[in-house]
DNA sequence: CTTGCACCATACGCAAGCGTACGGGTAATG
DNA sequence: CATTACCCGTACGCTTGCGTATGGTGCAAG
């Protein structure tokens, strides 16, 4: 019963659609079902269902069900992980640093929202402690960029704090009440209007004609999930 | 089988603790379970063990499970929709009025924020449906004061807009996260520094040195839930 | 060809929870 | 005292989902 097997030679060429069911494709069906109905939607007879084979599949690559959300939920964290890490390593100013974050608003497809909204909503431990440590991770990545724009230790906690707070509120309302938000239009404007308002002039900036009136270059984050 | 008798004569005085549940008694046992652990906790058996009596008691006072979640629903919109229409009619100046919002941060208790975010975070209709009015009529309280401060229609809609992410946001990180929010002693700090952000001098204001170093009478909001 | 293994189907027991049928008890009322 | 309405307990059937046991099939190696 391999419980992981996500580091084996990869048995040849499974060139044919049929058979040879990988416990990673269970695990992708699993996020799916997360980002769909939440963390509980992870039920095996309905995965099996919709992957076409029975439990029997099931309980050959996975122990148990709560095998099967372990490896969805890490496999999410390394997602998110690597993700900040891209963004880490890409550099730059800090203020562009800062949109980066925001960039995912306009740029990250809905699971990944999703899924980010129902695995904080969840009360399965392995989720929130993923969920905890993935916040914890952008938090200190906006804490970094303000210390970098001259803020000092309070303002730069208050502002990376206000800032992630309104990173998951924006992606909340896109969720439950999109009409809400600036339709696509306008979504530039108002991610314009809120670097403007995160980013104030007066913390380690020069002039307030900032941000300019194009967005930079929004590639290089199509990682994110 | 009276569906919804809140509007009956009491009967008399049910003194005597026990016997004589009331259908009131099981929807705040319902708002309770759906604070704890979400919407799908508002099981009928547990929920009688709870309150100590069997299921012969529920399906007296309630058809079935979805009867009890509508009348909790509605119970809750009732609550939120009093709190909003009182925040309203307090009146005042509109700063003070969208520090009204923000002081329910510090105030409202957690089963009222643990609600929200449930209750949003349902894949139940009326649950949604009810999520969507209360957040729409708190969004246009929002924006009226936003126009009453001067600001025009696109600001104000992005000013509101933006509030209210940032109060979605925080009440999440508060349930989430609790430490990467001040503490109790610094949290007066940061709401100060949230209302400056969310309401900078520009829009309509007069000095920069505002707000004031005391938050206002932090009363007046006691019936938010 | 047959042996073994990887992969899956089938069938079963078990628990939780919804809804129903029905019976019992209590208190007010005439 | 008898009746009635109100309130609740008990017992049952049904469905869904978890986990297990066991048998079956295709493929590759020997």
């Amino acid at each position: 019963m391999p419980e992981e097997p996500s580091l084996m030679p990869a048995p040849a060429s499974p060139q044919s659609p049929r058979h040879s069911l990988t416990a990673d494709a269970w695990a992708e069906a699993a996020l799916d079902a997360i980002a769909a109905n939440g963390i509980e939607a992870v039920a095996v007879e309905p995965l099996a269902r919709r992957l076409g084979v029975t439990k029997g599949s099931f309980y050959w690559h996975f122990s148990n069900r709560e095998a099967l959300l372990r490896a969805a939920i890490e496999h999410w964290e390394r997602l998110q992980t690597a993700a900040i890490a891209a963004a880490d390593a890409a550099g730059g100013e800090p203020r562009d640093r800062l949109l980066t974050l925001f960039r995912r608003l306009a740029n990250t497809d809905a699971r990944s929202e999703r899924l980010l909204l129902m695995l904080s909503n969840s009360d399965h431990p392995l989720a929130r402690e993923a969920e905890r440590r993935v916040s914890a991770r952008w938090r200190t990545y906006c804490h970094s960029c303000y210390r970098a724009l001259g803020c000092d230790e309070s303002e730069a906690v208050f502002r990376s704090t206000f800032a992630y707070s309104t990173f998951i509120g924006t992606i909340h309302l896109r969720r439950d009440e999109p009409e809400a938000l600036p339709d696509e239009q306008n979504f530039g404007n108002y991610l314009r209007f809120l670097i403007r308002s995160l980013v104030p002039p007066g913390c380690g900036s020069e002039g307030s004609d900032w941000p300019p009136g194009e967005l930079p270059h929004p590639a290089a984050i199509s990682s994110t999930d």
